[in-house]
DNA sequence: ACATCGATTTCGGAC
DNA sequence: GTCCGAAGTCGATGT
């Protein structure tokens, strides 16, 4: 049996339920009218209100409302689930220390209190990330600028970890930010803190580039980075490639025969 | 009825289910044994585990494993539901266009499908957020440093809105940043980034200083600062008064009678 | 719709 | 444990 259900149980037998289901691991879902409280990192309170409680084995708890992505409130892995009857209601805590937090559910009536048995083995296999962006440079430098050739990832620098350093055509340093979507003014910034860092290592006569890599970039950073002399190469995480504008295209040179053959 | 639940349902019974609380604006749950499918703003798979999916009426989906507050896989509020079966298996899509975005949860075997009525007029209230520190530092400006005096509140700039801008008791500009929590590197660029625009729009002549305010920060943000010539005060979100530090505590000038009476 | 930025961000990796 | 930055970030606000 993988699922046990109630449905509008007692708060006796809902209690007894949720205690055994954590004894066992497996993940809980409560459907019910309940308030919620919350200390912690900050403080909120919620009033009465129909939502969806799970509770998982590694310790997070989710309270969910019928609107939202992001749960209403919630604890992260690493919490203690315990359960309990006060005052006439089912309250269900999530608290850990350090930092120091506590969430109350506290249940009015329970709808349903489900237990599931899960066996899950399998990792999300995930593309298009930053890291997939970088690998694609990395393969094939050219696709940042003709004769470009990285030297080091995650190169350590007074200011962080650059993403790829590397020389140009030149043989001058390369500072290069990566984003696998469309930059602003923050994604600029970043990118001079590491430039910056860079030219006090090297000392004020030598040059020092930087390049933000993204599928497109917004005006205010554009700004920004025009300001600061860096530079800007519009690349996509996915394919490696520049991303298709819906404006002035047709007139790049390529440096993948990835064109259709329609002219 | 708030709640209707089908146990190890065919994946016919399972479908008619699924749409009729589509129709209703019911939230729902369905757990079994599933494989995920996402196209979007990047590409994922995941193979077959016993998930908890969950669908809410404003079309936001939930793809919960046993592990961890974030969702394998989601979509957020505004896309649409639908359900079918296809090659014996249930398959529960949600879909959207801008960006063009698909998700598919198939099952091999449904568990349990549940339909929620959702009743919830309640909204959440949060404290200890940036602009709770906001607040505390317009009411009492002193908090800050003695003589400062608020101007204007998101005043922009050539690099964004800034946090609160006022003036010293020297009647030199200022430019605050705000920080709910403990602050890095990226803070510190930020700030460097309003400052700088300021001077830009002040000319060279004209001092200007940079104030960070948050709970506390890290060494590389300290370093970086110092390097910038912007300063650092330490406050508390929720209380609006310098956090309490393990070492070299006890020879503070408080603002607020805070403290106890025990010595 | 896009831009900007906060968030009880969460999460992973490095140290 | 802390630090640091990415994320399919989400969500709110303003334009």
């Amino acid at each position: 049996m993988t699922v046990n259900t109630l449905h509008r149980p007692t708060h006796r037998d809902a209690l007894v339920h949720l205690e055994s289901a954590f004894e066992r691991g497996d993940m809980v879902t409560v459907f019910g009218r309940c308030t919620v409280d919350y200390d912690g990192r900050a403080t909120s309170e919620l009033g009465p209100g129909d939502r969806l409680v799970v509770l998982k084995p590694d310790g997070s708890i989710l309270v969910h409302t019928d609107e939202k992505r992001t749960p209403v409130n919630w604890q992260p892995p690493g919490c203690t689930h315990s359960a309990g009857v006060r005052d006439g209601r089912l309250r269900v805590r999530s608290t850990r220390s350090s930092p120091d937090e506590r969430l109350d559910v506290f249940f009015e009536r329970v709808e349903q209190c489900s237990a599931y048995a899960v066996n899950d083995r399998s990792d999300l296999e995930l593309v298009g990330s930053e890291e997939d962006l970088r690998q694609h440079i990395l393969s094939d430098p050219s696709i940042l600028e003709a004769g470009f050739e990285p030297l080091e990832t995650e190169r350590q620098s007074d200011a962080g970890a650059l993403d790829i350093f590397g020389e140009d055509a030149e043989g001058v340093p390369v500072v290069v930010e990566l984003k696998r979507r469309r930059v602003g003014p923050s994604a600029a910034s970043q990118l001079r803190r590491y430039v910056d860092a860079v030219r006090r290592e090297f000392g004020d006569n030598e040059p020092v580039r930087g390049v933000l890599v993204a599928p497109s970039v917004t005006d205010r950073a554009t700004d920004l980075l025009d300001r600061e002399g860096l530079e800007f190469v519009a690349l996509d995480p996915e394919t490696g490639e520049p991303p298709v504008e819906d404006e002035e295209r047709g007139n790049e040179q390529e440096t993948k025969g990835e064109r259709a053959d329609d002219e």
